[in-house]
DNA sequence: ACATTTCCGTCACATCGTTGTCATACACTG
DNA sequence: CAGTGTATGACAACGATGTGACGGAAATGT
């Protein structure tokens, strides 16, 4: 659903293939020559994958990977690196630097899509255009439409990104921090309490089909959405 | 999970090397470039395991592994030694120092990961995030559910952990004062007997499914938890 | 540009669960 | 049986969460 590639490509012939393709399919791009490009754009915000050339001028993909991984801001987005059939003898390595996936030059673009797409589920499905359904609530990002047993939810935007990753992660205690982090986004300085806040405004929005009993509290940990 | 490591390293590249692949792997770290560093951090709060380096300026390593190990407070925090190849025939000197591990540098960060779970598995099973179970009993860290054969208990957050402690050291006495310092943490100040209504509370909860078998009364020692 | 509506984050207060302690009843040991 | 250790129920204080209201920001409509 819109999210944003960034491509750290030097060669500008690939890079525009990529970015083309990519735009194309429906992702925002961002495109930057090398490391030291891509680190400035991370700094005011977030992408939500990266596809990181190998061979790079000035800092390599590889250790650039190896700085995403390491910082606490970046370290939960998902890395595909892109290498010359002539490094590919290097996957081994490059994993451990922690890439999430490897594409082989040349490679056509639907199979980049698919890889992004497979990453994308894997490391951030709320990040995916996919819908979810649990006990019959069902939500689409596609349409950004919620609905209990056909019937129609209305929600506000911070509900609706809320739900959507406590659907897409069921059964597993959320903190406050957590949420935070992953449903409002980086750099966010709001009080943990708000999150309460915004619960009740997605149970009270539930109320009606009674799905707000989905919702529910753990105590001194945090949030958790019933998977069934 | 989440737990703490303390690493003590004098060499910068070696522990920013070693803090970034552990923070990718999800630990908290704490960095210290001497012995006498450690210890000012290991005052206020205990890491869950130290890393620590064979050549210290200052104390060394071996000393300051023996000095943890001394005093009560610190007594069970697992340690591993980092060593340079050339040391190793000090192994055994070391292990009577009272590591629980070395690692040979240069080492992979894989095999690092692989030490720090296996010592925390062996001394503090229950920092780890894995569902525990015991003749239909089970207990998830992750979403933070008790189960009875299926059915969910509910627990207070004391009994949770108190249960989980119990669940990851079974057939084992555990005495007031070690649940206190394990299962409340350090630098509580809580009367002994606290225990007991904590326990109490614990076999309410699972009286229901008859699980209240499990947790036993040594007289005059403690208690403990069957382990099948 | 202005008016209106929606949404957001925060606060204050109400409510409920949890906690540590105590007093008492009970069980075990020698 | 005395003495020690443990179980249990009650309780008051505390802490965490639920909830309604409010001012202002942002989006939308006119």
């Amino acid at each position: 659903m819109n999210s944003i590639v960034l491509v750290v490509e030097d060669e500008p012939a690939i890079q525009e293939l990529v970015a083309v393709n990519l735009e194309h399919a429906g992702y925002r791009v961002w495109r930057a020559a090398s490391a030291e490009d891509a680190d400035g754009m991370v700094r005011d915000a977030l992408p939500d994958v990266v596809l990181l050339d190998w061979m790079l001028p000035g800092i390599s993909g590889l250790a650039y990977a190896r700085r995403l991984r390491g910082a606490e801001r970046t370290r939960r987005i998902p890395i595909i690196m892109l290498t010359a059939r002539a490094e590919e003898r290097d996957k081994v390595e490059g994993l451990e630097g922690g890439a999430d996936d490897y594409l082989t030059k040349p490679f056509s673009p639907k199979e980049l899509l698919a890889r992004i797409k497979s990453v994308l589920r894997r490391r951030a499905p709320e990040r995916t255009d996919d819908a979810v359904e649990i006990s019959g609530l069902r939500l689409d990002p596609e349409t950004r439409r919620v609905n209990a047993n056909g019937r129609e939810i209305a929600l506000g935007p911070t509900e609706f990104r809320l739900l959507h990753f406590f659907m897409t992660h069921p059964e597993r205690v959320h903190s406050r921090a957590q949420l935070l982090d992953r449903v409002w986004g980086d750099h966010v300085f709001v009080e943990e309490r708000t999150v309460d806040v915004h619960i009740r405004r997605l149970r009270q929005a539930l109320e009606a089909s009674g799905h707000d009993r989905l919702v529910e509290t753990v105590r001194s940990s945090g949030y958790r959405m019933r998977g069934a």
